[in-house]
DNA sequence: TCGTTAAGTAAATCACGATTTACAAATCAG
DNA sequence: CTGATTTGTAAATCGTGATTTACTTAACGA
């Protein structure tokens, strides 16, 4: 009567691709060994027991579900014009969306097996395309500038909340954050 | 004939320092996760029983560590003027020194259960007299500021290292921390 | 429809690490 | 010196979570 038991209709591709998107929701909220398979199947709603089947292993999961999310490769779409302001506004956007590149990079300090993947995923798919998109002068050191502004404010915005950066911020904090991302752009 | 058994003498504040400081050294170049027990009382010399009996968990024991090791507050000892400069010294010395304040920080992450502990004691000893140390208007904001580039910094230094803030870093590099860091104390 | 194969599940296994327990040895007060 | 107390240790316990195994059931081609 009340569970409507919803009889899955059985297809691989389908069941891989929930698993890898609850693996990005989970991981992105908590770190690695806190996140277990049991909670990331539970969200997918199949069997642990598939992400072996799938994946292999919940390292090679992560490796899946870190390579996915960063493909989307949000900053590199931006104008160099307005870069600063829209990504600034991306960053202090309040409204919900859950799967965060940033918070699963930050997350992906916490166990030493997964550093090495991340590390060479965030070069591959982020920090070389955002490096090409700058362009100019000591790109690659203008990249790795932009991550760790972005990333240090993802940590005290989600993982260890300090109140300024918290919630919907002021516009002090958006507008630092938007100059100082442009002046690194500029700096070419 | 090749070890020496330094039988050594029964003390038990000695241990219990002995064991705070393995764990400082320990957790800052490892996530919680990936800290156990077993090493740190290994790196001490004593038996991982006795962390129970002094610090009664190992979540107390990293408090106790993070606690202490904020507590040196190196910031705030720094002259307004020459602050940028400093501390972007500082941060770029590559000199050994294995006890770091921004890596136990950034590794305070991995694990949902220290998340809250570390929020505290930064507020506390770190955020709060840095605020005061800086003065002017939006003290609060500009203490976080410094927070999240000095952790960005060192994410992509120590923990996911990237070329351009490894090792020995670039003039470049050590001038924006500088400027960047002494635009934010001037800011008020 | 039938049988083979793919997809899914439940439960066992396995490893690991924090914590507890029961005991041994050293220290110290008297 | 002696016995109570403190400090220390070795080994058992306990829980947890990833991975494997043996099995069931659905899908699909012939």
């Amino acid at each position: 009567m009340e569970i409507v038991e919803t009889t899955r209709r059985r297809d691989a591709a389908l069941t891989r691709d929930a698993i890898l998107r609850a693996a990005q929701e989970i991981f992105s909220i908590r770190p690695y060994g806190d996140a277990s398979l049991k909670d990331i199947t539970a969200l997918a709603g199949v069997n642990p027991a598939l992400v072996s089947r799938y994946f292999g292993s919940k390292e090679k999961l992560y490796e899946a579900a870190l390579a996915d999310i960063l493909d989307a490769g949000a900053l590199t779409s931006i104008s160099r014009e307005t870069f600063g302001e829209s990504v600034a506004d991306l960053f202090t956007d309040d409204s919900g969306g859950s799967m965060n590149p940033l918070t699963m990079l930050v997350f992906s300090a916490s166990d030493v097996r997964i550093q090495k993947i991340a590390v060479r995923l965030l070069m591959e798919k982020t920090l070389g395309p955002l490096q090409k998109h700058l362009g100019g002068k000591n790109a690659e050191m203008r990249a790795a500038q932009i991550m760790a502004i972005s990333t240090g404010f993802f940590t005290y915005r989600l993982v260890l909340p300090l109140a300024p950066f918290e919630g919907s911020v002021s516009p002090h904090v958006r507008d630092w954050l938007a100059q100082t991302l442009q002046m690194i752009m500029d700096a070419e």
